[in-house]
DNA sequence: AACGAGACCTGGCAGC
DNA sequence: TGCTGCCAGGTCTCGT
């Protein structure tokens, strides 16, 4: 589910967890992106839990002695159970803490990582070269048109870019343009003031209501039934292949771009 | 500096 | 029913 409004959901999810200690550290397969720590068995425990926050779609987890870096990659859950609740397949990571809470997490293909990043993350070779939070004041049209000048890749894959602004996952990629009226395939620098202007917008109103929607599956999240009951998103263009534009009515086109699949309407969003 | 492709891994589904 | 191939919400790394 990880875009960065599942991500921050997630977090939000975890708030419970402040100030509790952990007293055991369970790692059934390290084998994630990068390898799990196995020294985290041996320093953790005993550590409380200060603060969660969230950098791009990285959660940190503050403790005494350092931050525990957690990203779900394409398939990762983290679950907040009982500490009696069996482990299922894919269960690769548990933290156990002291009041019998367990934060599980659950990743299919692997992709996630867990790692430690010390007492000062923002050195961290992953987060040090990340671009601006899309939601703070610093992502701005102005910024944008500056840093995409020498861009002449197509927007869509430039948005997704890190180094340029985080947090624009493929889904909010392709539904962001559709609401700026702008092609996936504009060359990045070929957009005006105006275009980064109402793309900047679309972007923050897109997570924005994204976020309120993972907001309202919090209730699900927390339960540890395991049902995912997880808001149905109103997508305009995303996995709507063939169907009407909301708009225009005309049918929504499917392209690949790196190697990603790409949704808009051609009527709606031109090419310049 | 910027781009494109490959890499990591499992599961679900369509088509034969 | 079983096999094959393709697709999936991420992003780092490498060769050009």
């Amino acid at each position: 589910m990880p875009e960065l409004p599942e991500v921050e959901t997630t977090r939000l999810g975890l708030l419970p967890l402040l100030n509790h200690r952990v007293t055991q550290v369970v790692i059934r397969n390290g084998s994630l992106r990068w390898p799990i720590p196995q020294s985290l068995i041996e320093s953790l425990p005993q550590q409380t839990l200060k603060a969660l926050t969230r950098r791009a779609k990285y959660i940190l987890a503050h403790f005494d002695q350092g931050v525990l870096l957690l990203h779900l990659g394409m398939s990762g859950r983290l679950r907040l159970l009982s500490q009696d609740e069996p482990p299922q397949k894919h269960d690769h990571f548990d933290l156990i803490f002291n009041t019998g809470q367990v934060l599980r997490l659950h990743d299919p293909r692997r992709f996630g990582a867990v790692l430690w990043a010390g007492d000062d993350p923002q050195s961290h070779k992953l987060l040090s070269a990340l671009g601006p939070e899309p939601l703070d004041k610093a992502f701005s049209g102005n910024y944008l048109q500056q840093n995409m000048r020498t861009r002449t890749a197509a927007i869509k894959i430039t948005i997704m870019d890190s180094h340029l602004v985080v947090g624009v996952g493929n889904i909010y990629a392709s539904e962001s343009l559709f609401r700026a009226r702008i092609h996936p395939l504009t060359p990045a620098k070929a957009l005006s003031l105006d275009d980064c202007n109402r793309l900047v917008v679309a972007i923050k109103s897109t997570l924005r209501d994204a976020l309120a929607a993972g907001g309202s599956s919090l209730r699900d999240f927390l339960s540890t039934d395991g049902s995912p009951g997880y808001f149905q998103q109103a997508y305009f263009a995303y996995a709507r292949t063939g169907q009407p534009c909301k708009i225009c009515a005309n049918p929504i086109k499917n392209i690949r771009l790196g190697q990603r699949s790409t949704f808009y309407c051609d009527v709606c969003q031109r090419l310049p």
